[in-house]
RNA sequence: GACCCCAUCGUCUAGAGGCCUAGGACACCUGGUUUUCAUCCAGGCAACAGGGGUUCGACUCCCCUUGGGGUCGCCA
């Protein structure tokens, strides 16, 4: 049988990285086993539903590179195939009219709660065998109530938590559809699940228990049982549930913040399933690898410096051209007007060791191509009388070099032998000068790759 | 409150009863390389939540306690 997997989140906010690490595991499990990996939108919900989260679902889907089978399914374009299965359950005897309002169900549940139950509906308006039911109100649209069985269990093996038992009794009578005929959440994923021939749920834990729910309905309606597959949520790094300020922002905002979509997949993947001690793989590896056997079914904390840290790994891995689009439109925005294409590349290998986001990446590089002013302590620390002195004989004897990388590095050390001082005592005034920071790599290459006339241009106009 | 899930270094994890003197990675610390910073290299610190069982033997299996998380919507 090939295997389907899907990924269905509600465009009702941000596609977080909880949801994504979802969908990488749901997509890399259906390429491992060269099956299907659907993209759902569950769009039921009209109230809360946006064509603007629909967009930063596909959006990040395709950053991240987790191409889905087929078309994008939206349920609200499936509302009649609900109905039809509703109508029959009811026919079955499977599902019955409610007249409770909402009113009386909050009332319910308040007395529920005092008392120290767990709210449920009370069932007033299920039918059963002797029972005289109230007259239905005519002033009350119901709602359609699935008639969950009262005695029993139900039992799965997750292949992530392993064997699970829910007691029937714990379950109440699930509304399927609202009083405006309209089907609600636990009715339409069974429903897809099933037309689609879905063959593993993989999902958050916050859906564990939906499960035994789903599979009473799956029984109902006489359709096989998929399997399923809670994954543990991700916590932010204070050990709380994500919030909007602390990963739980779209993930496109990590690509704003300078993070590869490699570096993305990888660190997510990594939390929560590990193949021995492996910590760098590709998505192909990922798909290659992938396994529930592996998946952890404890929640993990999110860090963001072991993030970094495969950022920078990446960065350093990435063809230096690639680097340069992504890093062009950065500069651009810091206004810069034109952009060399061979001192970019130059730039870019004298720093994508160092980098560990492209955002800071395109701002260390961005006095390449534009002067940057150092900060006055920077100018107090390195900037005296005789620094500058020797500042200006230096640019005077880099002016006669024939302008090669190797030239103008033995030019700086013989200068500093000459004036029998230290290479600190050159390099960082004319870092400060020519960078205005302190920290860069080899100076000597930067004045190379600046070029002779730029760094004498900035050298006059700052000793005046 | 009820129900469900979870529990190894600060963090992510390896671990399928003897391979464990508990391994790797991030972070941190020390040293080396370096022209500053970073990269890189070498080394170091650091954990089986507690208590009972089962067993010749338990990080691993069972139970309890404790702690954390989730769910209890005409949201998904």
């Amino acid at each position: 049988m090939e295997i389907v997997t899907r990924f269905a989140p509600s465009p009702t906010g941000y596609l977080h990285i909880g949801g994504i690490r979802t969908a990488i595991f749901s997509w890399a499990y259906a390429k491992k086993n060269k099956g299907k990996f659907i993209l759902r939108i569950e769009d039921t919900d009209m109230e809360r539903s946006t064509p603007e989260a629909v967009e930063t679902i596909k959006a990040g889907m395709e950053w991240l590179k987790l191409d889905h089978d087929g078309d994008i399914i939206y349920q609200t374009h499936r509302i009649e195939r609900y109905k039809e299965l509703i109508k029959l359950l009811i026919k079955q005897g499977d599902a019955y009219y409610c007249y409770t309002s909402k009113k009386e169900l909050d009332q319910l549940r308040e007395i529920q709660l005092k008392e120290g139950k767990k709210p449920k509906y009370d069932g007033r308006w299920r039918p059963e065998k002797n029972k005289e039911l109230p007259e239905a109100p005519n002033n009350i649209k119901p709602v359609i109530r699935f008639k969950t069985p009262k005695d029993g269990e139900i039992r799965w093996k997750d292949m992530v938590k392993g064997e699970i038992v829910v007691q029937n009794e714990e379950l109440d009578d699930l509304i399927i559809a609202r009083s405006d005929g309209t089907p609600t959440y636990n009715f339409c994923v069974v429903v897809d699940d099933w037309d689609m021939k879905v063959t593993h749920v993989i999902r958050g834990d916050d859906h564990l228990n939906n499960t035994p729910r789903q599979i009473n309905l799956l029984k109902a309606l006489n359709a096989p049982l998929p399997e399923y597959a809670h994954l543990s949520m991700i916590l932010a790094n204070d050990g709380q549930k994500l919030s909007k300020r602390y990963g739980a922002a779209s993930v496109m905002k990590y690509r704003d913040d300078g993070y590869l979509p490699e570096a993305v997949i990888n660190y997510l993947a990594r939390l929560g399933w590990s193949h021995g001690d492996e910590e760098i793989f590709s998505a192909d590896q990922l798909s290659e690898w992938f396994d529930f056997d592996h998946v952890t079914s404890s929640a993990a904390q999110f860090d963001q410096e072991k993030l970094d840290w495969i950022n920078n790994h990446y960065i350093k891995n990435t063809a230096t051209e690639k680097l340069a689009d992504l890093i062009k439109p950065k500069l651009i925005d810091n206004q810069v007007k034109v952009i060399d294409g061979q001192v970019l590349n130059s730039a870019i290998k004298l720093y994508q060791d160092r980098e560990k986001n492209m955002n800071t990446f395109s701002e260390d590089i961005l006095f390449f191509f534009k002067q940057v002013q150092p900060s006055e302590e920077l100018k107090n620390k390195y900037l005296d009388e005789n620094s500058k002195s020797l500042v200006s004989i230096c640019i005077d004897g880099l002016e006669q070099q024939t302008w090669t990388n190797e030239n103008v590095n033995n030019f700086l050390k013989e200068f500093v032998k000459k004036q029998e001082i230290k290479f600190p005592e050159i390099a960082m005034p004319l870092r400060t000068i020519i960078a205005g920071t302190d920290n860069t790599p080899s100076i000597g290459s930067i004045i190379f790759v600046i070029g002779v006339k730029e760094t004498k241009k900035r050298i006059s106009s700052f000793l005046g």
